[in-house]
DNA sequence: GTCTATAGCAGGATAGAC
DNA sequence: GTCTATCCTGCTATAGAC
């Protein structure tokens, strides 16, 4: 009675390929221990989806695009009783959005190393990642900063501050187990507040730089 | 006669799986495209290196070892006539070895591929890759700027920066072909100089941050 | 829509000749 | 050290019963 009876396999099977996609990567992982893991027969996928490839695209659409919708409108609420945020609001905001917002530790790793693996090593689904997150996100925050920017600043510098900001933002998540390893702790919410905090400070201090050019 | 007759075929290997390793991911390759590609018998990997994972990790010790050993040097060669160097000396130093040091881009892009792919993705080279070059690496950039900064400034806040830092570096590496994409070229050696003096002034802009903790 | 069965193939690994 | 031949496992994908 929970569900309207409608395709609750496809939904299982989603869920499941999303975490040992991010978890083993593309190649490591069958169609066998996807359909296994989401208690359904191994013929599922090539019904629901076609192939493989089809079923590491749905993904992306079905559910690594609507959780970018979510870290993007928590971004948005923090900053909707500001019309006019400062830079350390809109940073601070972001990188709570990412490191602390609306997914759980486990959704915010997987969400974090999908993408990881499209940029570095660029597949089928890099263009839909860039041209339809990536570069929309990367628009409004500089469009929230650049008001706090001189006039003369320069655009394509800025460009490169935001993606610095936010390259270190993904890096303190998905490179996790290296930052436990060389910070000698574990990843719990005072750590997180930290990062937070780190992130905010460091990036606002960078973002000086722009004021500086001769 | 250019060669002392010795093992040839298994340096070639090593050369053909650092480069498919790193372009495609392990579980992309197989054995039988690498040994095709270095012009070797299938046989070949085994009776060199026992089996496929054990390629893997001796390409990180046999040539990803390597490698962090001349991009250290170059680092160091350039900071080799300065006793006391300023922060902005370090990273500078720090962002050129990274981005236009002693690699090639072929090679640059390889090396830091496999690291990456290690960090995202956990596997057995990773503790190797943490403690024997970051940890190490990461305690000699602190070394260095330390001495700059407020005698009092948090060790844990100095770590994240350095962090933050190498991971920015990082990031302009791997993740060329969506940074390309965001910013509408490509990376040709003016794109390299304007990257390495973005990081170093955002950079040193950013560990300002470290001397106003209360 | 779900399942079984199986085709068809590619992969890692090894044995044994040279 | 190199090569061929081969084993065996596990994979994707599909056909066809239910």
């Amino acid at each position: 009675m929970t569900q309207p009876t409608t395709d609750n396999t496809r939904e299982r099977i989603l869920d499941q390929a999303e975490r040992l996609f991010a978890v083993k990567g593309y190649e490591a992982v069958s169609i066998r221990e996807i359909t296994g893991a989401a208690d359904s027969n191994l013929a599922a996928v090539n019904y629901h989806f076609g192939n493989k490839m089809n079923l590491y695209l749905g993904v992306f659409h079905e559910r690594w695009l609507e959780r970018t919708r979510r870290i993007r409108e928590n971004f948005f609420s923090q900053l909707a009783d500001k019309p006019e945020p400062t830079v350390p609001e809109v940073i601070g905001a972001m990188a709570r959005a990412f490191l602390d917002g609306p997914l759980s530790d486990e959704e915010r790793l997987h969400h974090v190393q999908l993408m990881q693996r499209e940029l570095s090593h660029p597949g089928d689904a890099l263009k839909m990642v860039v041209e339809e997150v990536m570069l929309p996100y990367n628009q409004q925050l500089r469009d929230l900063i650049r008001p706090n920017l001189p006039k003369n600043t320069d655009e394509e510098r800025l460009r490169l501050c935001i993606i610095s900001i936010l390259g270190m933002t993904l890096y303190f998540t998905f490179a996790r187990p290296a930052v436990s390893m060389l910070m000698g702790h574990d990843y719990n919410d005072q750590f997180k507040s930290l990062l937070i905090e780190h992130i905010t400070s460091f990036a606002l201090k960078g973002l000086t730089a722009l004021k500086e050019e001769k």
